[in-house]
DNA sequence: GTTACTCCCGTAGTCAGCTACGGAATCAAC
DNA sequence: GTTGATTCCGTAGCTGACTACGGGAGTAAC
């Protein structure tokens, strides 16, 4: 738990999160990230935990979830109510678990046709693609 | 191949396709549908080639192809792109698998903090919330 | 042959998630 | 103490993938 906490503008904090600073402020429209206090007559300044908050919100949306549903996960910081928070968790953990499941399909029938593209390769035919023209029923695989 | 290739309207085939007429006559705006002859004063009539087309687009479109990615598939139906559709497949299946194992990396820390969450209660404090705020690090895992 | 649906076609709206713009204030460097 | 980048803030625009609207033409059922 040695962790420095920097002082940022804006500017080096997108920088350092690898998003644009109008990004940020957008989370700040949304809610997402707290506009720390202003000094008088001068400008914001940010720390460490704004920056660990925006990993989190980018690893979260690119595992899928909304802004609002990441929302939902960040009142379990805030939130006061044990329950709550855990009912939250469950439900977000049921959502993670049929997201895996969907993708685990997808995975398999995505690489079933790759593997056929490069077992029949020379072939005039490309598999992958008449597979998707005709057998679709057998990777479609019921989506939900 | 015995297929009979019926003669549907937009409404007939957009119900086969389990999609809205809005969405078919969409697609052909973006160059994914033709759209047929229209008889002198009459009607257009699709036949199954063109059910098939939709299946295929909402096949790609659920293994997460985005509709100018499909466009590229489509472009490269002749056969003779057999390469290129595999590294494109490849490509995709490569993103979900890391798109799984970072789900399954979040679904193990959630599960965790539901499981603490519910040994812990009756606690005044909520070890959910309190792992969350201190140890958002566990749960980041490597975006892309 | 009228009623009621469906088609056609162009345009416009929606929703999520940004991204850009513009003008004043503030800061950093020299 | 001036120049040049940043910040601030509100508002407007963009992209992807639809979805809706409106008014005229075509079609189907009775």
């Amino acid at each position: 738990m040695s962790k420095k906490t920097r002082s940022m503008t804006i500017g080096v904090l997108a920088k350092a999160a690898g998003i644009g600073v109008e990004t940020i402020r957008y989370y700040q429209r949304r809610g997402l990230v707290a506009e720390p206090e202003k000094p008088y007559g001068s400008i914001r300044h940010y720390d460490d935990q704004a920056l660990a908050r925006l990993h989190f919100i980018r690893t979260a949306q690119w595992l899928g979830f909304s802004l609002d549903e990441i929302g939902g996960l960040l009142t379990l910081q805030d939130g006061t109510h044990c329950d709550e928070a855990r009912a939250l968790g469950e439900q977000k953990l049921t959502s993670v678990r049929q997201k895996i499941s969907s993708l685990q399909r997808i995975e398999r029938a995505l690489d079933g046709l790759v593997q056929e593209c490069c077992t029949q390769r020379g072939n005039v035919e490309c598999p992958l693609i008449a597979s998707l023209q005709e057998g679709i029923e057998n990777i479609r695989l019921l989506p939900d």
